[in-house]
DNA sequence: TGTTGACTTAAACCATGGTTTAAGTCGTAT
DNA sequence: ATACGACTTAAACCATGGTTTAAGTCAACA
């Protein structure tokens, strides 16, 4: 079982090291191993789970809620319903965010155009 | 020309009157019109800005970009390559945010179907 | 006339999501 | 032996984007 250092994660998943020490002192990842000297050693598994908070960062799920999924993985099988919901309804806030992004793009490619036609003409 | 007040507004656009003095005093809107008793009376034309900003926040324009860019209608025609310029680069952000949800999406819908398939299982 | 209700302001307050700092502990290369 | 670099902690600090509060003004209705 391979371990990594704090700063080979950092450089791995592209996370400042702050950044890991609040995750996990926030509870979105499970308490770390230790070396003797007492510094991190982040397991394949600890990897694993960090790139599902990572999934859960990028489609803007709150840290609070993050930390109830990750709580509910702990527990295990008996949490398993409710982590379906969980994300069942994520996928669907998800979803919702990117029609609206979807939507107000074309408020934005309008400009484009009128702006790229007024240079045209202006150019004329 | 007709002017609405600042509950209408809020009504139509469905934003606390809170965000759209915040709005104004930021910069987000031009100097709104006031009535004799200083109320704040909005016009078509300042409907129509305002209408640019919730587009431009439903992308996640920063503020103090959107400041920028309303400042530059302002300014009128001399802004134009600027305003095309940044209208472009946003619309590449905006593009590349709606990819980084959609493939973490993945992610969620594997969550979805593994835990569903366990779901199953026990019931069976 | 006086009391609502809708508005005004400036300033204080809040939540979220980190980042930075200060002080200290190791392990190792010189 | 010591000095350096990588790490540790708790706590302070920061930016963003509002929201809330307190104190006041005004119009209209009873």
């Amino acid at each position: 079982m391979k371990y990594c250092s704090i700063s080979e994660v950092s450089a791995k998943f592209n996370i400042p090291e702050s950044t890991l020490r609040y995750y996990e002192k926030k509870g979105l990842l499970p308490r770390i191993e230790r070396d003797e000297a007492g510094r991190r050693l982040f397991s394949e598994v600890q990897m694993a789970l960090l790139q599902t908070v990572i999934c859960l960062k990028n489609t803007r799920m709150p840290i609070r809620e993050i930390k109830q999924y990750m709580d509910w993985i702990q527990e295990g099988d008996a949490t398993i319903e409710r982590r379906l919901e969980m994300m069942t309804k994520h996928k669907q806030k998800v979803l919702d965010e990117i029609s609206l992004m979807t939507d107000s793009l074309q408020g934005i490619d309008e400009k484009i155009k009128r702006y790229t036609n007024r240079i045209r003409e202006e150019r004329s």
